[in-house]
DNA sequence: CCAAAAATATACCGTTTGGTATATTAAATA
DNA sequence: TATTTAATATACCAAACGGTATATTTTTGG
């Protein structure tokens, strides 16, 4: 019943959150965590069981934004083609936007958690899962609403939308290069317009 | 001139370097070394100034191996066009190949390194540089050699392959699926053969 | 085979790690 | 406002961290 538990729950996921995202799970000290949040030891083990238990409420948080973000940004088109004109759209601000993030949670948590977090490593899993299912659910909403060709393996192109995304997350982050996000968003426009509209 | 010091050297660097490429940076610890090896720290720090003197060495050496490897993969084949094909052919091989070496050692260091280790991350972007570099070339002989269209960007077509196998090599790692590689490796074969030859 | 040099092992350093028990403070309820 | 309860701060723990100085062992060259 009490708020203050929960505000300061969310206070501290707001702060540590794009810290684990960006250093990792095993680079990031409890003292790193109690110097940005300016809270204690206690604070901390009194809203969070231990290390693994926060960071994971951590990647939820992030990606939870981030859902939320693609999902105010996909309102916009009421057609399925337009919405995934949308998601293209969407990445095209995506690195200046997830560095507000600590960088692409999906990314960097799942290379971080491989061999790691296995816990950790299952809810990457999962958003991915989740993703993928959503990009998939739109295709075949758009090729009932008679938008897209009806060849179109709505789940195999989901999963190569995806999969040329993160490629082009993990470029432009590596390179510092935005170039091949944008270049990436290009051909996926390309590829919407010259194979799957009718 | 004395022969014994770099033996140690490359034996430590066979034991360690699939380490640090699998866990990161922080995540392994000198015990982590001197276990593995069997050495003590008098011998690690013998051969190598420090721990990071001993990543970057790590992730050299596991590069070192992967491009002769692909070196070697490629020598199959005369044509520029032949090559390209071949590169898609041993990436198909890719997950159970970089297995050995504890992960792709781009994707893994160069997440890892990014935000936390200048130098590695300096390392992984020449690297990345290079096989594009080459990429590039090869197209370049394909054109000169009357195999590829002239119409091709070298360059542009190099980075984009780059992304679309990185991207594949992260999503087949993290949801453990070869399916994300050999879809995407079909993918590019396709592209070669569509847009590329004449 | 023996001395010099090189390589490795041992023992130790101060610091930081994640985590906990308890004391203190702040908030809610009556 | 008094009392109970919840939340945070403090002080501490053993273990592990990266690194180093020195002792010991191996190897090398004469």
């Amino acid at each position: 019943m009490t708020t203050k538990a929960a505000l300061t729950s969310q206070y501290i996921l707001e702060i540590v959150a794009p810290i684990f995202n960006k250093n990792g799970y095993a680079a990031t000290s409890l003292s790193d965590v109690t110097n940005a949040t300016g809270l204690t030891k206690g604070a901390i083990y009194g809203n969070f069981k231990n290390k693994e238990d926060l960071a994971i409420a951590s990647f939820v948080f992030t990606v939870k934004n981030m859902m939320k973000r693609i999902a105010d940004h996909l309102s916009h088109s009421d057609s399925p083609i337009g919405k995934l004109f949308l998601i293209t759209d969407f990445y095209r601000n995506y690195y200046d936007y997830s560095k507000e993030l600590g960088g692409c949670p999906i990314l960097n948590i799942g290379v971080d958690a491989n061999n790691q977090n296995t816990l950790l490593l299952q809810k990457v899993k999962h958003v991915i899962e989740r993703i993928q299912d959503q990009v998939a659910t739109l295709i075949e909403d758009g090729i009932e609403a008679g938008e897209i060709s009806s060849e179109i393996n709505a789940m195999y192109f989901a999963k190569r939308l995806d999969t040329m995304i993160q490629g082009a997350i993990f470029m432009t982050y590596t390179m510092d290069d935005n170039f091949y996000i944008q270049d990436t968003m290009d051909l996926i426009d390309n590829i919407i317009d010259k194979e799957l509209k009718i």
